[in-house]
DNA sequence: GCGCCCATGTAAAAGGTTACATGATTAG
DNA sequence: CTAATCATGTAACCTTTTACATGGGCGC
């Protein structure tokens, strides 16, 4: 199991849905950081219903046009998906964090609080790390022309993207609270 | 070429390097957002050496030890490497831009200066698209166990990252000007 | 008539991860 | 005596990208 197979589980979690629809919702909704294609979708598919994830809910035929497999999600497949968004990813997947997060709806609030709390740590770690590292040049003050100032203004988006998630946490945990 | 090549070329850019030492800077100084291991960063460095953006400078042994292979930078690899920081990513590539980021000091202020502000437009243009997705769910108040809830908080962390970056180009605006 | 949309799928290639291999030295 | 460091490299596997294939209907 990869994140392209545990998105689609995360889509049929909300709908059943046929293939070509799962990659148009992919293709638009969440294609800011997710993108699919056919060489990846249609053999996923194969390979959640042979392991049971997934099920054929109906062939629907229109007319001429081609027929579409609506599949939908199984219990044992609920339970993997659920299990899936629970595990904090490593800190340099973000795109995992937020596949994951599209299906946090699934977990007990208590749940995704504790899993926020972590994420938010993290995020306090390294954001400390790039503090540290950005301290030692501070002083200098180099030319656009130097390798440092490339060097500094690469840690400064770090630190804005730390900043930024750790405000989307904190936002986060106190929805959460209110529950 | 690939990110992985440029990303060596990059390093090399500033001071030649060895391998071993490529590897090490990739995995600390810019871990975050980039990894590399031997099977990448072996044969790359063979297939730049053969297209003559890198050439051996020396082979250092140091008694016991293994002898380090130390490459340089040509100028046909600077020229390479320039092109390549001065094309702007697709806006989900944000990992490429950071590695291009990490090269901008070999552009002149004014080339850099214009790309920057072409990520800003980018940056704005992605903003407004998740604001407009927002706005109409903005009446709804989901509950936690509700699909909305994390379409929702998954568009807020896109509106938290497009701000952040927003932020950092602004500021880099305002360096630049100083120059 | 040309290209796009629908809807499924496959083939080939490129890119990336994990694990292994060598062999001397040093730190615990 | 075990593990880590230095330094190169390869093998096997998994993931991702790009392109192709089918075939009816629709807009220009």
């Amino acid at each position: 199991m990869n994140n392209t197979q545990y998105t689609l589980l995360g889509l049929l979690a909300r709908e059943p849905l046929s293939g070509y629809e799962m990659k148009q919702q992919i293709n638009s909704r969440i294609s800011h950081f997710y993108k699919i294609n056919n060489n990846q979708l249609y053999p996923s598919l194969s390979k959640l219903e042979k392991a049971g994830f997934i099920e054929l809910q109906a062939i629907e035929q229109e007319s001429y046009r081609p027929p579409r497999k609506i599949y939908r999600i199984t219990a044992s497949g609920m339970d993997t998906l659920k299990s899936w968004v629970q595990e904090l990813p490593e800190a340099e997947e973000s795109k995992t964090f937020l596949l994951k997060q599209y299906s946090s709806w699934l977990l007990k609030p208590d749940e995704l609080f504790s899993l926020i709390k972590k994420k938010k740590e993290q995020h306090e770690r390294t954001l400390e790390d790039y503090k540290k590292r950005i301290s030692s040049f501070e002083e200098h003050n180099p030319d656009v022309n130097h390798p440092l100032f490339s060097t500094i203004s690469v840690i400064n988006m770090g630190i804005n993207f730390e900043e930024a998630s750790i405000l989307w946490c904190d936002r986060m945990l106190q929805l959460l609270r209110k529950h």
